[in-house]
DNA sequence: CTATTGTTGGACGCGAGAGTCCAGTTTTCG
DNA sequence: CGAAAACTGGACTCTCGCGTCCAACAATAG
């Protein structure tokens, strides 16, 4: 028994990863696997020893880092002021969308949808359907304290994840990034601005 | 000189654009050329007469689509009640994404945008740019008129085309248009909703 | 009727990319 | 050192889809 048999993996694994995420990012999901192994400096068979198909591939990366990107979108803290925390969570989210690993993974998904319908399902509830949900919850507790008035949480959500992220969203999957509102006003002055606006939305009946 | 010059077009081109179009949406822009061939009744050939390539075809979809499903999005009216135009311009933008054709159009132009970037450029400046613009300039009036506080129109007409269409948007992109929020509403209430709210973040200060 | 032009459908050439195969090399363990 | 397992790289097969070619057909103008 020569070597480890887990010994192949830990540090090639990784390297396939990165290069066929970072490949992808750029090129579309139709990069070649030759260009993969190109860049990863490995030789396309070792590819297919760790990942049994392209489909699979694709499969590992969206699965991994769906997890990593969206990592930094705790629920807020409801101890805080509701406007600041509400500020903090958009402008989170603009970076992970401003990232160019985050729009190209969406990108990713959306071009392998078509024959890899579970994938775009397992993203979707992974990436933009929980951080809904964790500002649902946070919105209906804070109305419960009495600092809000939301009457309709998952809609109010979906209301500033619109507001926060609408545009960069479209313009970054048509390869638009530069034309945007708010890049005078910078990332934090956007996500400041719109928890200003959805505060005053949503304020309690006697201010 | 038999036939006339012109009789060749007229039926034909308008079919096969058509099944392009459905085709496209359908199966995604790798729809082989046999197939929409097929769905148009007419032969592959007849298609490279009439359209030189598949990316010429692409292109005159794009072009004539985004005029036809933008064309009900003129700018609110600002006689009315401001929260009434809006909630009007919402429910237009809503029903333009939900028809299939809207996100099809969308998905497709994504998908190509890796081989031909300046299609891309061209739906966003005649799509979703003006669709902001348009509710940009209400904004602005309706704030010269007395009857909002908007001091940044630009921002605020992303925040309120966000707010409408931003959770429907990357769901239909992923296929996953079941799940969302507000489905109980109907397609009239988010509109309305999202008017309601609106207004409120940018009432004038006196109410 | 004849010439011209579009259409048909089917075969074809061609390039590109997924996945395989294999001989030779490297690495690690005993 | 010797054996086993992984890696290399390059050639190879297979499929698929774009775009072309061509011979027969249809329609229309003179």
């Amino acid at each position: 028994m020569p070597r480890i048999a887990g010994q192949i993996d830990q540090a090639k694994t990784e390297a396939i990863l990165d290069a066929a995420a970072k490949a992808f990012g750029e090129c579309g999901f139709l990069t070649p696997m030759d260009e993969i192994a190109r860049r990863a400096g490995v030789s396309k068979q070792t590819i297919y020893n760790h990942y049994g198909s392209k489909a699979d591939l694709i499969r590992a990366i969206v699965e991994q880092r769906v997890g990593e990107i969206t990592a930094p979108l705790t629920a807020p803290d409801a101890h805080d002021h509701p406007e600041e925390a509400l500020a903090g969570f958009g402008r989170v989210m603009i970076e992970m969308l401003l990232k160019p690993r985050g729009n190209a993974l969406l990108r990713m998904t959306i071009q392998a949808s078509d024959d890899m319908p579970d994938l775009a399902q397992a993203f979707y509830e992974a990436g933009p359907r929980t951080s809904r949900r964790l500002l649902s919850v946070f919105l209906r507790d804070e109305t419960e304290a009495g600092r809000m008035a939301v009457d309709d949480p998952d809609l109010a959500a979906e209301f500033f994840v619109g507001m926060v992220i609408g545009g960069h969203q479209v313009a970054g999957l048509l390869g638009q990034g530069r034309d945007l509102p708010g890049q005078t006003r910078g990332v934090r002055g956007v996500a400041h601005e719109a928890a200003r606006r959805f505060m005053r939305a949503y304020a309690r009946a006697g201010g």
